[in-house]
DNA sequence: CGGAATGATTGAATCGTTTCACGTGGGGGT
DNA sequence: ACCCCCACGTGAAACGATTCAATCATTCCG
């Protein structure tokens, strides 16, 4: 059997190809008997409809794409879930797009949504070099939504969440817990997230008196985490708290001082970020700090179709979110 | 700015649209002169294809679906990594779509999917309810690849991994470290991965003469694997050694043992299963047996490739793959 | 009973590409 | 000078769904 038409379900039942279009997208307006011949015959004819045309006459496709920098990342699946169900609701489809940190499969990736005619875009951009292309989707009458990213100048809506206050949260909840000397791990600092995290983190510890010390030529990740504790061992006399910029280098860290026999939490604590699912996994819980991430995929969404609703008269905004300390084992103890 | 199709390009250029398209799609064919007078044109007006009309002339579109249980899991997005490149290199586009485990899900997935005319699919099916559906599309031209299930009598290619081979394997691995007290830890036996590993562990067991305890209704989760954990530390002489189904519930076993303070290795061996990133990353990293996922996905991609060459005169293959065993510390101690 | 209002259906135009059968003009071979 | 071929371009016909003005058949009302 090959793929039947509009045209092929119309003769078999009799009626014109407007007909069964109408019986497809108003049902009300036909009448009951024309309605039971059509579907009948789309069902025999084992009928589906041929979403390509249906777009070319649309102009544009039911496609909301977000483009993460690594689908493996817990982070943005939540994102993304948390963006499905509105999009769901609004009868679109998502499409998820990993441009895998590459700035050349993003620019692929872009290109091809653009040809696609997407109904929007949520987009957690690998650098500044996409702007451009990003700008042209605009003009293009493609909204986009950048994802943990400000917006800064640019003529787009954004989502993002608070670093800075992420780190105060979590030296404050250290420095409750009496340690007056903390280690921060995390790198490069052109990452804005990490620099951002470490500024909050250093606001704290100077208005505590706490000593910081920051290991900052590290990779985001548990081979990082690792590395940086090997090297804080070494230390005369090393911080009593680790604060790491994510959850991978926190588990890094926590493979570090479990090889070389120190405990956790009572002679170094850990705090993450991202409070990922394996942070309270991990064989000591990581106390961390978690993003609204669900929530920032949802609203992310909703601007998204505010814009689409609203078209050219819309004015982009800007929604920062706050984060908040998830206390596990890793930090129970009082010193 | 609005969106400028190709006949705007051929009016500016002073060309007929046919000669926009050659340019476009065959650049060998058309004269230098003219070529870049086009290419002018199109960088000036920033023309963009518009790709639904383009697979609606072609009668499929370029995209190659993959639909998984759960995109969060690395072993799916690893698949998904290894698909990736080939069908990239045939001129095609991946789409990953998560079915959540959700048949519901899967179904509005696959509709959607057969509306858009994807060039073929890859599926790891949520569970027996899609056979019709899937026969469905294979009638109407769309290749389908099964991942990890095997195909059975269905008319589709198949790719999987011999879980059989990977039970015998954990439990060689332990019985030749001096293991004879092995415990297995993974739910429910309607998963067919999770009785067929149970079923390789045991045949060795049997062989070796070591006892084998298991515990099989639990989730195959971190929770799971924490409550058996403490399930079995209860019993009077507990194994020395946990084979789990799959890492999730190792990292809950070793986390069950760490709270109780029973040392790792040392007390209490563990072999995981399917050795994720987090595996390695664990404070006390875990043996695990390795599928090899990327190469599932590259294999899958290449079935569906050969396929759609073949055309009608193809014959179905189910590859079948065998894992490996990879030793890391949880399992470094001899008796 | 004529005419209007209502309801159901039709037919054709349209979306933007690709493809292919045809021009058209210029060169080379004989 | 003739013919043929080649290289370039053209124009129009698809592809399949949506939409809307136009048509046809009823029913209702005065």
């Amino acid at each position: 059997m090959t793929t039947s038409s509009m045209k092929d379900v119309a003769r078999a039942a009799g009626v014109s190809v407007g007909t069964v279009s109408n019986v497809l997208n108003r049902p009300e307006a036909v009448a009951e008997e024309t309605k039971r011949r059509v579907q009948a015959a789309i069902a025999k004819l084992g009928y589906v409809r041929n979403d390509s045309a249906r777009q070319l006459r649309a102009g544009r496709s039911r496609n909301v794409a977000i483009v993460v920098l690594d689908v493996a990342n817990p982070f943005f699946t939540d994102v993304v879930r948390g963006a499905e169900p509105l999009v769901d609701s609004a009868g679109g489809v998502v499409t998820v797009c990993d441009s895998g940190e590459d700035v050349r499969r993003e620019q692929r990736q872009l290109e091809i949504l653009e040809e696609q005619r997407v109904l929007g875009l949520l987009i957690t951009p690998v650098d500044d070099s996409s702007t451009e292309r990003l700008e042209r989707l605009t003009d293009h009458d493609i909204p986009v939504v950048l994802v943990d990213r400000g917006a800064g100048l640019h003529p787009h809506c954004s989502v993002a969440v608070d670093d800075v206050h992420g780190g105060r949260l979590a030296a404050r909840h250290l420095v409750e817990r009496g340690h007056t000397s903390i280690a921060y791990i995390g790198g490069p600092l052109s990452i804005s997230q990490v620099s951002d995290r470490l500024a909050g983190c250093r606001e704290v510890c100077e208005e505590a008196g706490a000593r910081l010390e920051a290991f900052t030529s590290v990779s985001l990740n548990v081979a990082g985490g690792r590395q940086a504790v090997e090297q804080m061992l070494r230390l005369p006399s090393p911080p009593t708290a680790v604060f790491c910029a994510n959850d991978l280098v926190a588990l890094g860290a926590l493979q570090g001082l479990t090889m070389h026999g120190v405990k956790v939490p009572e002679e170094c604590a850990i705090v993450g970020y991202d409070d990922i699912d394996f942070a309270a996994a991990a064989a000591v819980p990581l106390s961390s700090v978690r993003q609204p991430r669900a929530q920032l995929g949802r609203t992310a969404a909703q601007l998204l179709f505010e814009e689409i609703a609203e078209g050219k008269g819309h004015t982009h905004r800007n929604v920062v979110f706050q984060p908040e300390l998830v206390a596990r084992a890793s930090t129970d103890v009082e010193l």
